[in-house]
DNA sequence: TTGTCTGCCTATAGTGTTATAGGGAACAGC
DNA sequence: GCTGTTCCCTATAACACTATAGGCAGACAA
C-alpha cells in the first residue's frame, strides 16, 4: 500500500473508531487529514470500501500467529498462554483498526463481510481446540465446556481494545495478567 | 410507561441494537411497529432521546443488584459467583436494550452519557471491590490485580450478549459456567 | 518539450433523513 | 352532545451526506 494511502486508512480508521461506520463521514476523515472531502475518491472507491480496507488490516494476522502457535510443539498449557498473549500483539501499533474490525464489520456488504467471519471462526476453532486436547490430557479441568472457554476467553480478550488506552498498563503487562488469570482463576489453589 | 410507548421502544431498541444508532433510521423503527416513520414522533421528541431511554433502561438494575450482593453476609467466592450470575439476569428478557446500552450509550449526548457512565463505574468498583475483599482475606489468589481482574471479567461478561443467541445453551448454563471459569480457571488444581 | 502521474481542488447532482405542522377518526367520561 | 385523549395520518421543509465530473499544478521521465 502506497505511503499516502497509508495514511489516508489511518486517518479513516481513526474516525470509524471514534464514531462509527454510520456516525463517521467522509468529511471527518478529510479534516483528520486537512484535505478536502472530495479528494478522499482518489484513494478508495467509496466509504464502504475504505471499512473494508480497514476491517482487513484489522482482522489480519491473528489467524495466522494463531496457526503457528497451535501447530507447535508446547503443551496446552503454553498454547493457551501463548495465544492469549498474541492476541494483544497488533494493539501496539494499530488498535483503531482492531476496534474497527471487533465494531464495525457488521456493516460490510455481505461477501466481505463472510470472508472475515471465516477468519473469526477459525481463530475461535484454534483456541477450541487447544482447550479440547488440553482437557483431553489433563492440563485442563474435567467437565469444562470447551466452547464456552473459548467465548469466554475471547469475550475477555476482545474487550480489552476498549480500556487499554484509559488504564495505565503496559500491553504486555495486561497480556500476561489475563493469560494468567485464564488459566488459574481467581480462587487460591 | 404506557404499553404503547413499551412497544415503540422495544422496536427501537430491536433495530438499534440491530443496524447501531447512526445505520437505524426512524423509517426502520416504524416499518417494525407497521406505523408511519412521523408517527413515532408522538411517543419520543427525537431519535436521541429515543437512544437515551433505551439505554437507561438497558443500564438500569445492574448496579442495584450488584449493591445488594455486594452488602450482603457471603464470602468473597459466593459474592463473585453471584456477582456474574446476576449479570445475565436481564438478558432473558431485554437483550436489546442491553445490547443497546453496551454498544450505543457513546452515542449519547454528553449530559445522559455520562449519567450512565457512572452507574458502569459503580458496577466496576463494586467488582473491584470483592476482589480485593477476597484477596485481602486469602479467598482469592495474593498478587492479584483486583482492577484488571474486574476488567477481565467484566469484559467476558459483556461479550455475551453478542453470542447468546447463537449458541445453544440456556442463559443459567451459561452464567453458572461463566462464574466457575472466573474463579477456577482453566488448570486442573 | 511533451506526456504522465500524483495529489488535490471546485462545484454540484442526487438522494436519504429528521423533524414539524396540521389534521382526522375512534373512544371515554361527563 | 360536548370535550379531551389516544393513536395515527399526509405533506413537506430543511438539512446532511455520498459520489461524480472535470480541472489544475508540480514532479519527473523520455
Amino acid at each position: 500500500m502506497p505511503r499516502r494511502q497509508a495514511e489516508i486508512m489511518d486517518a479513516a480508521a481513526r474516525v470509524f473508531a471514534a464514531k462509527g461506520f454510520h456516525g463517521a463521514t467522509t468529511q471527518d476523515i478529510a479534516d483528520v487529514l486537512g484535505i478536502k472531502q472530495a479528494s478522499l475518491y482518489h484513494y478508495f472507491a467509496s466509504k464502504e470500501i475504505a471499512l473494508e480496507t480497514v476491517c482487513i488490516v484489522g482482522a489480519s494476522g491473528f489467524y495466522e500467529r494463531a496457526k503457528i502457535i497451535v501447530d507447535g510443539a508446547d503443551g496446552a498449557r503454553d498454547k493457551l498462554a501463548a495465544l492469549i498473549r498474541s492476541h494483544h500483539e497488533p494493539l501496539a501499533d494499530h488498535a483503531d483498526y482492531i476496534r474497527v474490525f471487533l465494531h464495525q464489520r457488521q456493516f460490510l456488504p455481505s461477501t466481505s463481510r463472510r470472508k472475515i467471519g471465516r477468519w473469526s471462526r477459525g481463530l475461535e476453532r484454534l483456541f477450541e481446540r487447544v482447550i479440547s486436547a488440553g482437557i483431553k490430557d489433563g492440563t485442563f479441568r474435567a467437565g469444562l465446556d470447551p466452547r464456552l472457554a473459548t467465548l469466554a476467553i475471547l469475550g475477555m480478550l476482545n474487550g480489552v481494545p476498549a480500556w487499554i488506552d484509559k488504564e495505565g498498563r503496559a500491553i504486555d503487562v495486561i497480556a500476561s495478567g489475563l493469560a494468567d488469570l485464564a488459566l488459574g482463576g481467581l480462587l487460591r489453589r
